[in-house]
DNA sequence: TACTAATAATACGCATACTACCTATTAATT
DNA sequence: AATTAATAGGTAGTATGCGTATTATTAGTA
């Protein structure tokens, strides 16, 4: 009959839809106003310290333009320093805050909570083979997307040093 | 390592991206110029015709306010007719144009291209899988989304006659 | 050294998505 | 009949998400 619900681009949208709104509820019962991008940043920026918005960008598989929205946003609310990167004044370098890091310390149950949520249904098995499958068309499709993931690739100001 | 990529949100938006990016790209080179979301609306009109905004918002899982706006492009686009409905002058009944069917008609190989893009790496047993699976949670969690499926309840301006 | 290409970030515009609020209209209740 | 509740659609505001163009800066080249 109605033949877009048989479209596996619906089916995705769906679920993405409903990823979002699950990653919003459980967070905010926690006392949050986290966007799931915000997190994302927030979180690969504790795993990065030091690196700009393009590069971030690409760890998270963003646009470049989106990204600088976020961050701006994320400065404001005192949650990430962004400074002009010394060796190449272009760049910004980005670091979370104390406070950033404080949110995204506690944020954590609350976000685990959410994939619990999403994945309720499901067996362990299912939860294997599906995350496999949503894995294997991410890694082979990635340069389709305009926003390809990208492995850092160690800018002049970055620590290394890890946390 | 870098715990973001293990999470199912994660991957479930990087999916979005990519199906957004394929249905974009393999319609804008068959020479269209339409969303999926523009796209799911005019199906869901051919198949419905006479209903209702708030209707169709059900029908395609889609936030009312969203759908507004969705209308009114593609009613300057000419592609959708949107009149006040008799029977309910709160309610807006909606219907293709010509054009819109016309448009619509055509669209129909690029989409199903788009499908199999996304899908190109799976076997055709791990495509059902997936479907199967995603299928389940959508429908697992179709209230805990703002915007949930809800069939259509029969408004006294809905054609029956099918098309 | 002057010119060119590449890159980081931003500005602008369009299109989702959703919350909160508002108006008009209809349905339900007293 | 009058009041209340519910519904359809809209506006305003925030936040993605991405295309295109522009600016500042760096790197590469003649």
């Amino acid at each position: 009959m109605t033949v877009i619900y048989d479209l596996p681009g619906h089916l995705i949208r769906r679920l993405h839809q409903i990823s979002v709104s699950a990653f919003t509820a459980e967070t905010a019962a926690a006392g949050f106003d986290l966007t799931p991008v915000q997190f994302a940043a927030l979180s690969m920026l504790e795993e990065n310290p030091g690196i700009d918005q393009a590069t971030l960008a690409g760890l998270i598989a963003y646009d470049r333009v989106t990204i600088g929205g976020v961050i701006s946003r994320l400065e404001a609310r005192g949650l990430i320093e962004r400074t002009v990167c010394e060796s190449d004044r272009r760049a910004r370098t980005l670091r979370l805050t104390e406070r950033g890091a404080s949110v995204l310390r506690t944020i954590w149950p609350a976000v685990r909570r959410t994939q619990e949520v999403i994945f309720a249904d499901l067996s362990d098995d299912e939860r294997a083979t599906l995350l496999s499958l949503m894995r294997k068309i991410a890694d082979a499709n990635n340069d389709l997307s305009r926003a390809p993931l990208r492995a850092a690739t160690g800018r002049p100001d970055q620590d290394t040093s890890g946390s």
